[in-house]
DNA sequence: GGGCGGGTTGCATACGTAGTCAATCCCTGT
DNA sequence: ACAGGGATTGACTACGTATGCAACCCGCCC
């Protein structure tokens, strides 16, 4: 059943030209006269000729794959970076190699990834320990950090200014009012939930306050609730929790409304971060910190492009502006229309 | 700074064997000597030696990569699908090679897809034209339909039981006392939302009743609430919906609540299909079909393996069973506990 | 002791393409 | 008419691995 596939060779055969005009033919920018080309193209197409990239990849040491490697895609915000990034690489003519990982599991991943030669790695919910970025920067690969990074280690990075997008959260807060504010973490060692942390009390300090109360919820639905009611329980009950992510602000919503009965906002305040699509969903109405997907994909896609183009290893390191979203889930600062 | 990466001739060399022991030594199965081994792979660890699987590919003619077309991931099924079917296929070996598509543009990415000479190829959210349909068969390639399929052609598919799951919840509104009930499709062409609808007119039927409006939502936000739009103004308004999908079902929700001031389930019950994560919110607890995603993906690897390992490409339709889901978005019946 | 067979090993080749190098072609200026 | 040069073309090789085939080793049985 599975015939041998239409090689150049075959098509330089109908075509009365030799295999390497083939491939010129093929190639943009080589050496063809129009007639050649012509002549090429109409053979390979009375055969049905298409190029093998496979063997295109191992004569030219470029795969044109790019491996992305994630965790979990619960959190929406990925999957909304997974297409969008899919996209921009396809329209310059890489692909995606999807690799997803369990925790314990990255080093056995990374080195299938490099087994496949992709051109350049995009990291986007897992961490890369530093023997692995040795690896990398070893063969040459590029590799991106998105949503994250690593501070000792020679892999580039984007993510937007958590750090600010804290502290815009903190100022928005106090100044509607609330006087006892508290944190909802994503993973202690996520340095994506530190920085929003970080910026966040911050802000509260520039405001003259601390926080009231702290607890981890892992990134999971399931522990952000669980943190959720640890927070609402004691008698001096926070006004307002800032949740790490989007994603588990939806589950603390849900805890607060449907176990303790508050209202939101009236009772409590939620704001999150992320700005995914549900949270502008009339159930939730999020007030939130919009991440720069877009942009965070371009600036993705820009980095790798460019080492793998001049075949050099430069660590670089991109942070994005964000913006507060304001939608109805935490009281809003009075002044706020002047 | 690109070094030449370490071969299989390189660990020989150290290891004073033949580049024949090496490849053998890494391809289970074949026949080494233990002791042969245990040197072959001491000098490759030496060496940090990786097989080259693109090289692998091209002489073996298995790429071992598996293609995977969607059109969006908007609709969370597709992600949890989509990491799904990633996990089930590395944990087998095989590596999921992403492709996002534009309306118009499949037959260039099919293309392209063939072009990596991936073994298998799961279409997701898009549609196979017969002409591709044929090439494919031709190079003897596999392709699987995921939750959709196109009768004429030679094409495997897999689909939950949208007929059966679209009468289940005929009944269960008519049971729970509607009597105008409405219908919004997905795409005219999709043969999920096709069967679907056909599933629930049929359930209606077997009540007694017809249907009481029908719109077409596109499976997008915009298009979904545009028809709540329509079917919701009229004097005669349904007291319940059946939106095509959960996607389309909770922006359905939000515009009878915000914009025509109704209460969910009392004035007007929704229904939708899937069963997404975020049915389960409390913002929306949507009543629903649960698609058995599991299943789903176990049947289309088990296909796919199948065809890859015999070499030989075979029609298959998998039609896995589906679930209603009672939440609080519909009223129910009276009887429910008996 | 000779032959036989199973288990190992190395040699040589093939996979399909890109790119190097030398040869050839065509056109132009003198 | 001829030299020179740029454009075009073909022969050849390399990329890194898997595998058929032949050679080899070793132990066993007759």
């Amino acid at each position: 059943m599975a015939k041998r596939s239409v090689t150049s060779a075959d098509v330089a055969r109908l075509a009365r030209v030799s295999q390497s005009a083939v491939s010129r033919s093929f190639s943009p920018g080589a050496s063809v006269s129009e007639d050649m080309r012509r002549r090429v193209l109409a053979a390979a197409e009375r055969l049905g000729y298409r190029p093998n990239a496979i063997a295109r990849a191992m004569i030219s040491g470029r795969s044109r794959l790019i491996a992305l490697l994630a965790a979990y895609l619960d959190n929406h915000f990925y999957p909304v970076l997974l297409e969008q990034l899919a996209r921009a690489l396809q329209a310059r003519g890489y692909q995606m190699l999807l690799f997803m990982t369990d925790p314990g599991d990255q080093d056995i991943v990374v080195q299938k990834m490099l087994q496949y030669q992709v051109d350049g790695i995009v990291m986007a919910s897992a961490t890369l320990s530093p023997g692995l970025a040795d690896e990398c920067a070893k063969t040459g690969t590029p590799v991106v950090l998105l949503n994250r990074y690593v501070p000792a280690l020679a892999a580039s990075s984007v993510t937007s200014d958590n750090i600010e997008g804290g502290r815009l959260l903190a100022h928005f807060l106090v100044d509607g009012g609330h006087r006892r504010i508290a944190f909802i973490a994503g993973h202690e060692d996520s340095s994506t939930s530190r920085d929003r942390e970080a910026g966040f009390f911050k802000g509260l300090g520039e405001r003259g306050m601390t926080g009231a109360g702290r607890a981890v919820g892992g990134y999971s639905v399931a522990g952000a609730a669980e943190s959720a009611r640890r927070l609402l329980s004691p008698r001096k009950r926070p006004d307002a929790i800032f949740v790490a992510n989007d994603h588990m602000a939806f589950a603390v919503m849900d805890v607060a409304r449907r176990e303790f009965g508050l209202r939101i906002p009236e009772d409590l305040s939620i704001v999150g971060f992320d700005d995914v699509p549900e949270a502008a969903w009339d159930g939730y109405a999020l007030t939130t910190i919009a991440q720069p997907a877009k942009e965070m994909v371009e600036a993705t896609v820009s980095i790798l492009t460019e080492q793998m183009e001049r075949r050099t290893v430069v660590r670089r390191a991109a942070v994005l502006p964000v913006r507060l979203v304001v939608r109805g889930s935490a009281r809003k600062p009075k002044a706020a229309g002047c």
